[in-house]
DNA sequence: ATTAATGCAAAGTTTTTGCATCCTA
DNA sequence: TAGGATGCAAAAACTTTGCATTAAT
């Protein structure tokens, strides 16, 4: 059975209390705050699992991978200036794919350049 | 000024002759069929290089990427069981996002079991 | 007590890069 | 023939993994 250590209940607290969709590498920096002495290899772990479970969201990006502690299905906005990416959640209508195969979730992401990088 | 190599041009080719999404690396071994002493780096540089200029879209994913040489707005679909990776062009209405910024482009992917795996 | 989970470090993958050389324009 | 592009190989960047040890249940 899955345990729950203050390695996991700290990085899952963090992920769900901010709205910045942290890379893996920002994570592990900041679960570091609490937690000096924990490793990358139990952040990837966890994070990994917690995606596999549904817990959180990847959101698979050129670089390395950003995490969404919100799993209420949304669209992102990435700024390709300062890397920052926002969340859209304004409604929109899906194609149906039916004929392809069964959709288990989806993702929506606009690239161009935030309002604050374009002053 | 841009030169257009040997190199480029079986690259490019290759990517606009086929649907099937590929990954650099595939792209790699499929270009050292014509061009034996291709080298990767190469291979890297052309697809990174081409999709600044706009004349592919590259699709991140958590594994490696995979480039497109249709760069006509459609989604895909792409299979977490076989890789598979389908076009989608079914219309569908996007948010307007003004508000956080102007849009370059989108990327919409849907995740699932194509009907292939699901036999 | 069990055994899932961690820390550490080494290794695996994917991608980038420096530099001498090559070749397109 | 100038300088953009390549090949090669080394390095960087990101992620995974094996194993001894720790700690949650």
């Amino acid at each position: 059975m899955e345990r729950l250590t203050s390695q996991k209940k700290i990085i899952l607290d963090y992920l769900k209390s901010v709205k910045t969709h942290p890379s893996a590498e920002k994570i592990y920096l900041e679960a570091r705050k609490k937690l000096p002495q924990i490793s990358q290899g139990t952040v990837y772990r966890i994070l990994s699992q917690a995606t596999k479970k549904g817990g959180i969201r990847e959101l698979p990006c050129k670089i390395c991978s950003h995490f969404d502690g919100d799993i209420s299905q949304h669209a992102h906005f990435s700024c390709e200036k300062c890397g920052k990416i926002y969340d859209i959640f304004e409604k929109f209508k899906v194609p149906s794919v039916k004929k392809v195969g069964k959709v288990k979730n989806y993702q929506l992401c606009f690239y161009g350049i935030c309002k604050n990088c374009k002053k």
